[in-house]
DNA sequence: GACCTAAATGTTATAACATAACATTTGTTC
DNA sequence: GAACAAATGTTATGTTATAACATTTAGGTC
């Protein structure tokens, strides 16, 4: 009982309880330093997002949040989603219309999403060389940037390690 | 009457029905090669794609699409659209589920779209560095790459000349 | 505490984006 | 021209996201 770890994620290879309390941590500590408010549905949706680090669809997290608040709509998670994301606590991840939650809320935002197609996990990585070459291409174009995306799909570095072992699994 | 540009789009920049000429001699030839078929409909949709340099949305191509072909449904479009993409011909731009014509289908496929707010356009481009530095990225990872999404959205170099030319623009 | 205001949430409806499933037509090969 | 695969037609529905307006809540002023 001292540490309950979240029914639906299970993970060998790390303390994902650690991650959420992280997680929770900066967002409160981030938002009191900025006098805005981590109100108990935006909290909740935040916890909700981070019960794995795979990315989550709108709809999937509104599943989830009914049986906590059964009158939530799609607007509830919304609002809570455009909070969490000007906050810069939770990314969308474009090509997956889905979101998933920051580790690095407190600094760097120019992150590098690598997306996992067998596991569904995504990794976010702050990738200086990249983004001073990018830097490099974009004031070469002329162009002033606002936001930057940059999303990989493919097999993660456990999926690949596990295909070796199992060869005759399915893509 | 000799070149009859597309009512739609009249740049000062650039003769764009070289653009339109370009990307369908391109795509006839590639699929002739590969022994695909750029039917009627797949052809009038890369057409229409081609009618800019701006992101254009599924729902957006179909009504262009009904005065030529008036019995069209979105599945009609989204065929399309699924044959000139797995053919290299149009990009998906993830972070507007909109597409646009591909100016490189004949060569590299790892490209950078620079989106620009104000006017809407799209420019593709193969920042060579940028990639190898990501590449070198993913090997670190352990990440293996099966498709790269590089979007940045801002203000493009012809926006920002016209904005110190008009600087009571709004954003 | 009464009052005001802005922020947050509730509520209803609908817009915008995308695919499933199955029937029919067209093109190609033998 | 029979057989098969590819493309298209057709109907319906699934999925993602926002608009518009009402109500409640939190915080500041008197
Ligand atoms: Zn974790
Ligand atoms: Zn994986
Ligand atoms: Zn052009
Ligand atoms: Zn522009």
């Amino acid at each position: 009982m001292a540490k309950p770890t979240h029914p639906q994620h299970s993970p060998t290879h790390h303390d994902h309880q650690q991650c959420v309390d992280n997680a929770l941590a900066t967002a409160e500590q981030l938002c009191a330093q900025r006098g805005v408010q981590l109100t108990a549905i935006r909290h909740q949706v935040l916890e909700l997002i981070w019960q794995s680090h795979k990315a989550v669809k709108a709809y999937e997290l509104l599943d989830r949040f009914k049986p906590i608040n059964s009158t939530a709509k799609p607007t509830t998670i919304y609002r809570a989603l455009d909070f969490l994301m000007a906050q810069g606590l939770v990314h969308r991840v474009e090509s997956l219309n889905a979101f998933i939650g920051c580790r690095c809320s407190n600094h760097n935002h120019e992150q590098l999403l690598l997306i996992c197609k067998r596991c569904q996990e995504v990794e976010e990585r702050t990738p200086e060389k990249v983004l001073t070459e990018l830097s490099y291409e974009l004031t070469q174009a002329g162009f002033t940037a606002h936001s930057k995306s940059i999303e990989i799909h493919g097999i993660c570095r456990r999926c690949s390690e596990q295909a070796v072992l199992l060869p005759s699994q399915p893509n």
